[in-house]
RNA sequence: GGAGAGGUACCGAAGUGGUCGUAACGGGGCGGUCUCGAAAACCGCUGUACGGGCAACUGUACCGAGGGUUCGAAUCCCUCCCUCUCCGCCA
């Protein structure tokens, strides 16, 4: 969430920016309900302190009925200011939460995601002697892809992934851990990209595919109403990436700051509802209820949150290109941030059958607006505790990677080409 | 799932209704004395959040979490979470 100083201080910013957002929220109320609810919290405190001090007076001896009186006097009223604050408290941290993030200065200002900006594309759209096939098609001749059955058991958007297809996952995810495993890589990533940051590998991560309540709405991810499954019989939910896994597991603590940057690599199927997606892209698995993704993320110092986030847009470039697919990179506006974030950058990869670019990547720099409520704090060099950053990108997610892969090195035959990179993980085998 | 033990500050650990959460004691860390320097020894310091104040400072809260009893709770009662041991089940 956002510091309340902040909104105290800049109640016309946190206006305009949550504005440019598409975002509405009452500033002016939520300044009230703060002004409310410090008062009630005053009043509390003085009379606890009269509490404390009768208490203090007859300690140690049978209080005097005088003393008695007096202290439940004071009870009384304790307790009727306590439950009036607990009301105040949850109306006005509700509002305070709601309040998105705000928009870094580079964000361009837009209220669709027209006003997204490409600002560069790598790679050619293949040119096809044939009509090209859609990753459904050439995954149900081949046998890769099945989702009838999948439906059977569990219903639509779920599917049964298969044989060769399978093993090209697992080619990947082995890839994607060298790569970032590798200091060498990051280094040199950091230096094309003329960044002062440490080259710190990523370290791989198999995290809890669920998370309780508390956790999940400190890290401002939980969307109850469209994305997020509940375990009914137990307070989890099922998580809709493995970033919502990751940002928490550093949660109430105080990172050494030498460590800083911490850096992983995790691993997790993701469960979405798509609740508010009827009918859109219900062919082949761009979009399911479960999918497997490879997502990256970062605790970093304030001072190089930034930096971070640009690593992780070079990374999600270097990876992209390795694999050969052709990609734009495109600077969301403030629009299509969504409420965490300060900055958010997309890859949108090549379809051929849908000719198109399509989103299979995100980076996301939150500052401190995770770890905020979520308590991940460093020491600074003058020994003060000061919020870490948080970025977090997508490295590879899972059935869109597979289908653009499928599509972009499509066959006439229909069949597809291993990425060349990709090839000593499969054994050899350059042909799926 | 059953039985038992436990969750107190950076760590270990005492405290079972009334001089108080910087919370005994031990260790660690920081500063000082001593030393050419270090070790040892000795002395001092050693949390977080929120509120008030220009500030010095000051108030409140925090002994796993949330409720309750009481004039007063780390200490008593209830619910939940977590850790450990044993049994059961299971990959």
């Amino acid at each position: 969430m956002i510091d309340i100083n902040f909104v105290r201080e800049n109640p016309d910013l946190v206006a305009k920016g949550s504005m440019q957002k598409g975002i509405k929220v009452d500033i002016g109320k939520l300044l009230i309900l703060d002004e409310h609810r410090r008062d009630l919290l005053n009043q509390i405190d003085s009379v606890r302190q009269e509490r404390n001090q009768v208490a203090q007076a007859s300690s140690g001896k049978k209080p005097d009925t005088e003393q008695q009186a007096r202290g439940q006097q004071l009870k009384a009223k304790l307790t009727q200011l306590e439950s009036d604050f607990k009301e105040a408290d949850k109306d006005f941290l509700k509002l305070l939460r709601a309040v998105p993030n705000m928009p870094l200065e580079d964000v361009p200002i837009g209220d669709s995601e027209d006003e997204n900006v490409v600002y560069k594309t790598g790679g050619n759209p293949p040119q096809f002697s044939f009509t090209p096939l859609s990753h459904q098609e050439i995954g149900e001749k081949l046998d890769l892809i099945d989702k009838v059955r999948a439906a059977k058991i569990a219903g639509s958007r779920f599917v049964y992934l298969k044989a060769d297809l399978v093993r090209l996952q697992f080619a990947i995810i082995a890839f994607v851990i060298n790569e970032l495993g590798n200091k060498e890589v990051i280094a040199k990533l950091i230096a094309d990209n003329h960044l002062n940051i440490p080259n710190h590998p990523f370290v791989p991560v198999l995290p809890p595919a669920l998370l309780k309540t508390a956790p999940y709405e400190a890290s401002a991810r939980l969307n109850a109403e469209e994305t997020t499954y509940k375990i009914e019989q137990d307070d989890l939910w099922l998580n809709a990436s493995a970033e919502h896994t990751l940002c928490t597991m550093f949660m109430d603590e105080v990172l050494p700051k030498d460590e800083l940057p911490l850096r992983f690599i995790g691993y997790s199927t993701s469960f979405r509802r798509e609740a508010g997606s009827y009918g859109k892209d219900f062919e082949g698995i761009l979009r399911l209820h479960q999918f497997d993704k490879l997502e990256m993320e970062v605790f970093s110092t304030a001072e190089s949150g930034l930096e971070e986030h640009k690593l992780l847009v070079a990374i999600q470039e270097h990876l992209v290109s390795s694999l050969g697919l052709p990609y734009q990179i495109m600077n969301k506006c403030t629009f299509d941030i969504g409420k965490p974030n300060a900055r958010g950058v997309d890859i949108n990869t090549w379809f051929p059958s849908q000719q198109l670019y399509r989103e299979t990547h995100s980076a996301d720099y939150l500052t401190d607006y995770q770890t905020r409520d979520l308590k991940i704090r460093t020491r600074s060099d003058n020994n003060k505790l000061e919020l870490v950053h948080t970025n977090d990108a997508t490295a590879f997610a899972f059935s869109r990677i597979l289908a653009a892969i499928m599509e972009n090195y499509q066959d006439q035959d229909g069949h597809f080409n291993v990425p060349p990179v990709l090839v000593p993980y499969l054994g050899g085998q350059v042909k799926i």
